[in-house]
DNA sequence: CAAAATGATACTAATCTGGTATCATTATAA
DNA sequence: TTATAATGATACCAGATTAGTATCATTTTG
């Protein structure tokens, strides 16, 4: 079972990527140079996180991405929840059913407690605190 | 995400029935009358529980299952660790390669951190802590 | 021997994850 | 003003995992 899924794994080299980029303004294919991450699905991500605002892109030749946050404003617990939709280690619902023993069950409260400090300890998580040396981040608002 | 699949879900309900039941022997029968899982499935699972010693196994007319373990050395981490392969939130290997970076990467370091909690909370969850109230549990050892 | 149980094992169905393919749109620069 | 280099949108496909069935063999007891 896995905390994080490809797509957040993904999301996130390239986006320590460009933050750490001499150029701010960075296009898929410089990626696709340096990353060893399946062209079309990457760019299908970084579609995404513009999307989601942590990204903005920009059209035509010279084009690209760039990052719309400063890297200590960006945080895991918000790529998982754009990837893998909220975090939930138990869900209790079978074949669109909720479980009926949700509210006395003791090992869902067990469950959700460590829930609770999983997410907290996610939150900590910035990608700032990942990239191995701040280099040549340049962003306003940094 | 789940931390515990439906066969961990299921054999941890299928226990706790065991452990609270009048009988001490119970045949998969009795747990198709009285919990929701399908009659088949289960029976499999208490199969695997059968070979990895937490139940014992009587064949023939009166059979059925019994603990092997009192419910306080019955441990969901093993359950986990039986049905869902050791617990590991990230594995860092795609297409069967592992990552190059898996030595240097910080993201690595923090999930093998927040795993490690995970873990110690779960070897803290026995099955006799699951229970609503211990009953009529007569197992040796307890 | 019949009935009631488990043992073993192979198969199938549904879902999720990871990844492709295609075509449309936009912006720049020669 | 047009070729080119970029992203936008979307539909599709493949593999892996999870969930569940089906079948037949074996054992035990009355
Ligand atoms: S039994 Fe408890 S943990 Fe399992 S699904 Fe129902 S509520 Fe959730
Ligand atoms: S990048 Fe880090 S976390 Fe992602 S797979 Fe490689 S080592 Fe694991």
């Amino acid at each position: 079972m896995k905390l994080i899924t490809r797509d957040t794994d993904y999301a996130i080299r390239a986006l320590c990527f460009i933050a750490k980029c001499e150029k701010e303004i960075v296009p898929v294919s410089e990626l696709n140079r340096n990353l060893r991450i399946p062209g079309p699905f990457l760019r299908k991500i970084l579609q995404i996180l513009n999307k989601k605002r942590l990204l903005r892109s920009y059209k035509g030749k010279g084009g690209g991405f760039m990052l719309a946050l400063a890297p200590n404003k960006i945080f895991l617990a918000d790529l998982i929840e754009i990837f893998q939709g909220s975090l939930k280690l138990n869900e209790c619902i079978f074949k669109k059913r909720i479980c009926p023993d949700r509210k006395t069950c003791k090992l869902k409260k067990r469950i959700d407690n460590i829930q609770k400090q999983v997410i907290s300890e996610l939150k900590d998580i910035t990608l700032a605190s990942l990239l191995d040396e701040v280099r040549t981040y340049r962003a306003k608002g940094a």
